[in-house]
DNA sequence: ACCTGAACACCGTTCAAGT
DNA sequence: ACCTGAACACCGTTCAAGT
């Protein structure tokens, strides 16, 4: 099996699986995959290129996994609980995304995620902000859900998935309805 | 002037404030301090235990400046507006935040937070799942606020404070009244 | 009680050298 | 083009020793 980026993600995301982000080192890591650390550097550049592609993974699972076709309440509650599933998929994954410096083409992805929102009838604007807010929520949950510590009190004190849905769910409900003026 | 805790949470926020998250190491902080890095053991225990406490101060201070009585709504309006606040006075706050692992009595902490709720009406259950929506929201924002190469990108595009505020806005008025038998 | 000095283990990264 | 081996700088942490 040759060695390329898409191999040592999938390792770096089983590693973190498996030990938690603060075991994730470019030695484990290259051992995990027979190779010498150094190696490494060759497809990546660096570890925080590394985090990045990362996180970038967790984005693009959700973005599949949101519903195709449907109005922009819908579009964004779907995407919403997407993005949290492709989170809590994996382990210290909020934590990833918190610490990952945007990679490449950080405007055109904001783009492309939102573009689904523009053909349902919002502003770009709109589209941008209200996609951002339910990104944000959803990586602040899984932030505080996965802090193992926190974990265990809270879980049974509020229920991570009502408690996010209902805060996702008055957040969608909430937003206005485009104006007219501001339709495409 | 003595070294306690304090200070050396102090310094620490000074820090980062001036060279970032990841150039915050414990020499340079010693350094700081007029001090050896070994001495910081004596008062801080761990690296994670200073996050911890520098994270710890955002909350403190957020809540300090919380509207002091007011309906929930008002309540939970003007805490997010404090503990965004909090964050965006300190740079890369909210991924110290998301880093820090909780730290002593996160159960008690909890309670303090949402006992202004649950004197406004709110069940013990209902304040505490609305507060957690409300800080990840908040915390959420300011981690993409504060990935530096996006906030140049991004400050135009969407507007961080309008676009928070119409987030934070649209949930709380989206969050249900309390049901009777949900009354204290 | 509080701090110094020196050390250890570990980690990101580089680079000449190999194939 | 892709990898090895060895090295460098740096960092968290410990601990005996000082005061």
């Amino acid at each position: 099996m040759k060695l390329g980026q898409q191999e040592i993600v999938a390792a770096a995301l089983q590693l973190v699986d498996e030990q938690g982000l603060d075991r994730l080192n470019m030695r484990a890591l290259a051992a995990r995959l027979g190779v010498q650390a150094s190696a490494l550097y060759w497809h990546v550049g660096d570890k925080a290129e590394l985090t990045s592609l990362m996180a970038a993974s967790f984005y693009a699972r959700a973005l599949a996994a949101a519903p195709v076709e449907a109005g922009w309440r819908a579009w964004l509650l779907g995407f919403g609980h997407a993005f949290r599933g492709a989170l809590l998929a994996h382990r210290d994954s909020a934590r990833l995304c918190a610490i990952a410096k945007p990679i490449g083409d950080a405007q055109g992805s904001a783009e492309r995620l939102a573009a689904p929102l523009v053909r349902a009838g919002l502003s770009r604007h709109a589209a941008l902000s209200a996609l951002a807010s339910v990104i944000s929520l959803a990586l602040g949950w899984a932030v505080y859900e996965q802090s193992n510590a926190l974990h265990d009190h809270l879980a049974e004190m509020v229920g991570f998935d009502e408690s996010f849905t209902a805060g996702l769910q008055a957040m969608v409900v909430g937003f206005p309805d485009p104006a007219p003026a501001d339709r495409a």
